[in-house]
DNA sequence: GAAAGTTGATATTAAATAGTATCAACAAAG
DNA sequence: CTTTGTTGATACTATTTAATATCAACTTTC
């Protein structure tokens, strides 16, 4: 029963959640989403993902906030700080200095995340909600 | 030479910045900025008021991001690191809980905040940029 | 004291975003 | 092996948001 299995094909999905399975692509293509993939490229999802695709979607049709507004809100994510980069790292890393887009629409270059599937990582999949990011700043900032 | 100082009247900072005095008041009923006020209500704009109304009207017109989703983008202003509120504060603060507004949109009370002018205040005053925030967690993060 | 500018409110408009529909090629499942 | 579902791409549409226009009452400024 884990949350983050992979259990859901796209058309699943779409009906659990109340939307097309355009719409889920979109998101994707959008970078808000970050599906598993079978070797022949077929989408799979998780108890997890639906619960992340229902916050994007309440973010975009309840709350007025544009895709871009919401790449925008996830480029504050502190990566930094939940994989307590260092120094150096952090100076290699596109993600710890710009605010436009989430660390995972970034190129990893020279630094931790390089050999990293961000399917997997630690940032991506603590950040399921729309009140996860500022739970997590308050957690790091004193 | 005070980049703090009142200067500007509404339809100079609207010449200057190159946008229409109906869009700066809009702005200012949407919560994005906090103008000085004379006793008779006129309003009165800084330099640093300027930059900020300049890189709004980008975020919006470039970047095409909503202002609510703005707004839901500075609600995750670390005021509570930039202001070292205690934990008691913590726990009275909307702001600190909350992440759909700017601390300067919520109501105050109980807090440190409550006897405060948002316009005043260096957490409204040192936000001035599209990059501010990711600076500020970037400094108070380790 | 008269002209120019400001305030707040309401109504209207132009632009563009999220979502939909359609397509052929391919994969999964019975 | 046939049906059902998936992929990726492109074209289209409905919705709504930011911005504009207009108004009477009030301030500022010369």
């Amino acid at each position: 029963m884990n949350i983050d299995l992979p259990k859901y094909t796209i058309s699943n999905a779409a009906q659990l959640v109340g939307i097309s399975v355009h719409t889920l692509r979109m998101y994707e293509r959008q970078g808000l989403i970050i599906p598993y993939k079978k070797k022949s490229n077929q989408r799979l999802y998780s108890e997890n993902d639906l619960h992340r695709i229902k916050c994007i979607r309440q973010t975009i049709n309840e709350q007025k906030i544009t895709i871009e507004g919401i790449r925008r809100f996830l480029s504050l994510i502190p990566c930094w700080g939940i994989k307590k980069c260092s120094n150096t790292e952090r100076e290699n890393c596109e993600a710890y200095a710009t605010s436009t887009k989430p660390c995972w629409l970034h190129k990893h270059r020279n630094n931790i995340c390089e050999i990293n599937n961000c399917r997997e990582c630690e940032v991506y999949n603590e950040i399921v909600d729309c009140n996860s990011i500022k739970e997590k700043l308050n957690f790091l900032i004193d």
